[in-house]
DNA sequence: CTGTTAGCGCATTCAG
DNA sequence: CTGAATGCGCTAACAG
């Protein structure tokens, strides 16, 4: 009777010894049954269903990775979960990952740097099977803990010129340029690119860049304004009202987003400003309010679903390359996706 | 030389194992410093922190959780990620839960049952440390897994009279039932509701009843309409358009989200109906739009963040008394939490 | 305060 | 197609 003092350690739940017991077969037959039922014969798969069934059995997870050593999740990183941005990526990226039985891990880095590596090291502890990150910039550290882990990564809501994984996104300064030529052809000609309040945006910091350099383009004079209001409704009225007074009000403003611009037109309306005739608005992100302002928003719409769509296929399509060790090479690194200018009555 | 062929396992990352060797300490001294620093030597600490420094080491979750059986991390399942209407609380369960080292894992159930089931049979393989639903039907199989796993569950968005978890939430049939009598005191007699398209939104049939029984009350006949459109702010116009027309148009409206009482403020403005002389409106949520729009929305607010953040407190606690083994009738089961009428410029 | 031993539940490996 | 042995990396339990 060398066993009859419980230790006390393990969950207590249902395991697959136990199902395996119940069926007759052994626990191995069952592992098979889960990882590709048509390995095993029906008869057998039968009995394995009906157990499972029976005792309510649910995989371990932890049990699993461990042995295998390849986690049956996916990290994703976002910059904010509110604001509705990006919620469509995640959507994407959740429908996606899903069929291949992946589960998403969320993290959200508040524009931090600092916030970013954190969530990335709490990440790879998961042993996570990819890492999805947003265009953010990057700490060293993270870069590091990265390379460290070997984990493959992608990049989405980004483009750059010389990625350093696979990429899924568009191009910030494209947008800028885009809706400054946008104004210029309708006559636009003191155009005012409005920030948002936080300075760490990386892709609004890129838009804005590629504004500038149309208006260079374009021989003008290129103008930016932050507001100080951190609520981003509040930010665009204040900018909406601070640049169409004084000498040279301006006559087209560039928000560096849809919430921004939003704030703006429901300024307008309170104040009973003819918006359209004052002051042209154009915003980024074509969230779903914006053809429902008065006077609906004139505005870009980002690829959010389809980057989050990619960027799990690629995910699905490395691992899969890893899996099988295949080479890796047939996979597009490079995921450049359009964005569509909706001209609406704003602008 | 037995060793000498490798075996093809293992991830190739660092293990607590490595640390320990670099510091000149035994694993388990790592292990400890893990979970207490205090437990250990100051100087080995030290040493420790610098192996892992020097390392990168990040502890592996998976072999963690399997030994001990407790997974460090919560799941969450929500109706649906976009829309607003979750944000806060997640993020406030995110919040709540970091400082004490714990994951969320995020599932959307799409307002379904069956995926409501199928993200908490995952979530189980995860041995969760705990589950936090909200306040959704749940399928009996659901009700099975939960009890089979014996993960405790908090529910949150809900408050039933005879709860079978921890619950966070408020009353829904209240929320219908003042907003009712708000309107009624400022002499609106034709009040309708407005449901959301979707059937199968609890909350919102909740707060129908609430309504449905306050006209009772007050002696009038309730009536209530259902949208076409699935499409919110356009649902919303849809009930306005059809409500205020018609021999007897309604002279107030309970729409059961805001985003329905924002597509009729704005259908409204578009075409130049003078919402607030018409017919009242009123919304439930209090979105971030709600002041901002015009005229500006009198609506309820619920405590979006509050219940994210007592479910994850709630969580803690729970979690703690069943670590030292106390008992668990300390902690509050019952969390009813206020909403508040904002009132503004639509009723 | 620290080390030793054993095993969490599963998948990999290899042998039938 | 199926089974037995082995160990993934860590922590509980116990002994010093």
């Amino acid at each position: 009777m060398t066993q009859s003092a419980r230790k006390r350690r393990g969950s207590g739940r249902t395991t697959l010894h136990n199902v395996a017991e119940l069926a007759g077969v052994s626990a191995m037959t069952v592992s098979r049954y889960f990882s590709n039922k048509e390995s095993v014969r029906l008869d057998m798969q039968q009995r394995i269903a009906a157990a499972i069934e029976q005792t309510g059995y649910v995989r371990n997870v932890f049990a699993g990775s461990l042995a295998s050593a390849r986690g049956r999740c996916v990290g994703m990183v976002i910059p904010h979960i509110a604001g509705g941005v990006y919620e469509e990526t995640i959507q994407a990226v959740t429908d996606t990952l899903r069929p291949f039985g992946y589960q998403l891990l969320l993290a959200s880095s508040n524009y931090s740097t600092e916030e970013e590596e954190a969530a990335v090291r709490a990440f790879i502890g998961w042993a996570p099977a990819a890492l999805i990150l947003t265009g953010q910039k990057r700490s060293r550290k993270t870069t590091e803990l990265l390379a460290n882990a070997g984990v493959p990564v992608v990049e989405t809501w980004a483009h750059k010129t010389r990625p350093q994984h696979i990429q899924v996104g568009f191009s910030n300064p494209s947008v800028g340029k885009d809706s400054t030529h946008y104004l210029y052809e309708r006559g636009y000609r003191r155009i005012v690119f409005v920030h948002p309040p936080r300075t760490d945006d990386v892709g609004a910091n890129d838009r804005a860049s590629g504004y500038e350099a149309a208006m260079h383009e374009l021989g003008l004079a290129p103008a930016t304004f932050r507001p100080q209001a951190t609520v981003l409704l509040d930010a665009g009225a204040e900018a909406f009202r601070t640049l169409t007074s004084g000498r040279t009000p301006a006559d087209a403003l560039i928000f560096s987003n849809d919430n921004l611009a939003a704030g703006a037109l429901l300024h307008g309306l309170r104040e009973r400003i003819a918006i359209a005739q004052t002051c042209a608005v154009m915003g980024f992100g074509d969230l779903s309010i914006a053809d429902k302002l008065v006077p609906s928003l004139t505005t870009v719409r980002p690829p959010r679903y389809e980057m989050g769509r990619i960027a799990a296929l690629r995910v699905i399509e490395l691992l899969r390359a890893i899996e099988e060790d295949a080479p890796t090479d047939a996979i597009e690194r490079d995921n450049l996706l359009t964005y569509e200018i909706v001209e609406r009555e704003s602008a």
